[in-house]
This record gives structure tokens, sequence and C-alpha cells, in this order.
DNA sequence: CACCCCACCTGCGTGC
DNA sequence: TGCACGCAGGTGGGGT
């Protein structure tokens, strides 16, 4: 579910309220996410903690806590992180729950347990983000080093953008739009494309990404921001889930076809093959 | 290495 | 009504 925008939105809710508030204690679900620590983990880095900073990289949410330790959360597919009162009626799906300071608790509720929840003890590098590429807003990335990344590669440009690796926090539904806005087929090479393209799409793909942003981002199916509320975007969204819809530049309808697995959407009068 | 496919999960909508 | 199937904002491991 949550990509960049939606992670974002998530953060930016968060920040204010947790920072500087102490985890008072932690409760761990039955289940085990993905990618998660043990209970005995958390109970001996977390509680006591107070909450320093948060920081966003690419789909990974970072909390900086008192003691240089870190707890490293990614939402998945179906992850939601939920600030609530305390006491509040449990919630189904329930991961991970810290009890803070000031009558609040944290929720990581995940149906699809796609997520991560990690601790780092002090001095342990989080692993998972040595894979993170670079930010989409960072000046480190400009059509040139998109270029020389995508250089030789054979691999469909929406599978790059994809890439987190390279790019970070680019998934499936702003990649669709990305290359609608940029007007170029989704399953062009990416070292087809030239400086020129690769310009239009780093335009494109910060413009869709602060809109996005900015209307809390897109719920399709399961994203609520840590309120509980829903974002916005999906009313602007031009070619996700709009198979047989007409484009709304040229009015032919919009293709679904299938690229490594996800659904694309595009134009095939507007997104015309290379 | 680059690339592709599949596994990992649960729930929901569709069509028979 | 019930059941089978396909599909869903992501990542990472293993095979080619």
């Amino acid at each position: 579910m949550p990509e960049l925008p939606e992670v974002e939105v998530i953060l930016r809710g968060l920040a204010p309220r947790l920072q500087n508030r102490r985890i008072l204690a932690v409760a761990v679900g039955e289940k085990r996410l993905r990618q998660e620590s043990s209970p005995g983990e958390f109970g001996r880095w977390l509680p006591g903690r107070n909450i320093l900073e948060l920081e966003r990289r690419g789909k990974y949410l970072l909390f900086h806590l008192e003691g240089k330790v870190i707890l490293l959360l990614h939402l998945g597919m179906t992850g939601r992180l939920l600030l609530q009162p305390t006491p509040s009626p449990a919630l189904p799906h329930a991961h991970l729950l810290l009890q803070l300071e000031g009558g609040l608790q944290l929720v990581f509720q995940d149906v699809r347990r796609f997520g991560q929840a990690l601790v780092f003890p002090p001095g342990v590098a989080p692993a998972p983000l040595s894979q993170v590429g670079r930010e989409p807003f960072s000046r480190q990335v400009t059509p040139q080093w998109l270029s020389q990344e995508a250089r030789a590669r054979s691999r469909a440009v929406k599978n790059f953008l994809m890439d987190g690796r390279v790019l970070a926090g680019i998934g499936n539904i702003y990649a669709n739009e990305i290359l609608f806005a940029a007007r170029l087929h989704p399953a062009t090479p990416a070292g087809d494309l030239s400086v020129e393209d690769w310009t239009r799409v780093l335009k494109e793909t910060r413009r869709i990404l602060k809109a996005a942003i900015a209307k809390g981002g897109t719920t399709v199916s399961d994203y609520l921001n840590s309120q509980g509320e829903t974002g916005l975007f999906q009313l602007e969204l031009l070619v996700y889930g709009r198979e047989g819809e007409p484009c709304k530049t040229c009015g032919q309808p919009l293709v679904r076809m299938a690229q490594g697995g996800r659904s694309t959407f595009f134009c095939p009068r507007c997104q015309k093959e290379k």
C-alpha cells in the first residue's frame, strides 16, 4: 500500500505528537510479520525510552530513540500506524503496540503481514536501509544521474522506476501516474530513454509525489493516516485502476497489462512505444 | 551482475 | 448461498 507520499503523510502526522514522548510499554501480536524483532528484543530496547525524532527513508519509517536505539518500520501492502487514546478497543491484526506517556498508544496494524518492525541497538546500522536508493527530492537525483543509472538496462522503465535500490519510494500507483504524465510507454527499456525523457520523468515524479502528499496520500483500499483518515489523491489518479475508462487527455480507452506480476495502466495513444 | 518469477499473507469482489 | 479464482500501495530470495 503505502508508497512515499503515504509514509510521508504518516510521518508528518506523527512527528509533532510523538517527539519527546516516552515509550512506557510494548505489546507484540501473536503472528509474526515478515520481518520482525523478537518480543524480547522489543522489551529490552523500547520501554522507558524517549522518542527523539522521526525520519523517512524511501518507504521506511525510522524512530530515533534515546540512547541511539532505532525502531525501523515498513508498512508493506496493508500496514497502518494509528495513534489512539488509551484505552482504546483492541484492533484486529495489531502487531506492535507502543504504550506512550500522556495517554496515547501507537498501534502497528497489518492485515497481510508483509510489513516490518525491527529494533536496532546502539551502533547497529539498520541493514535494510543499505539497500534503499536515492530520495526523489534529493539534489543528488538529476536527469543525468538517472540516465547514467539506466544506461544499458534492458528492463522496462516502469520496473526501473519501482526499483527502490535506485530511486526510493515509488510503487505501483505512482509509477503508473508518472509515466502517463511523462507520456512514456511503461514497457520502454529504461536504457532507451534520452536525458530529455529523464528530465520529464523527474519533473513529473516530483510534481506528482508532492501533490499526493498535499492531498494526504492515495487510498484505494486500506490506507489510512495516523489519525485514521483516508487520503484524497485517489480522486486525481489519471490511469491507475482505470482500465477501459477514457483517457482524460485523448479519450482513448485506457489499457491494463501485467509487468513483473503487477498491473500497469496506460493510454495506448498518449504513451506510444519508442 | 541484471533480470524474472515467485513466495510471503489475508480479504474482497466476481462469476459460475 | 457457496465456492473457486483473481487481484491488491512491497520486498527479497533463488534461479537463469
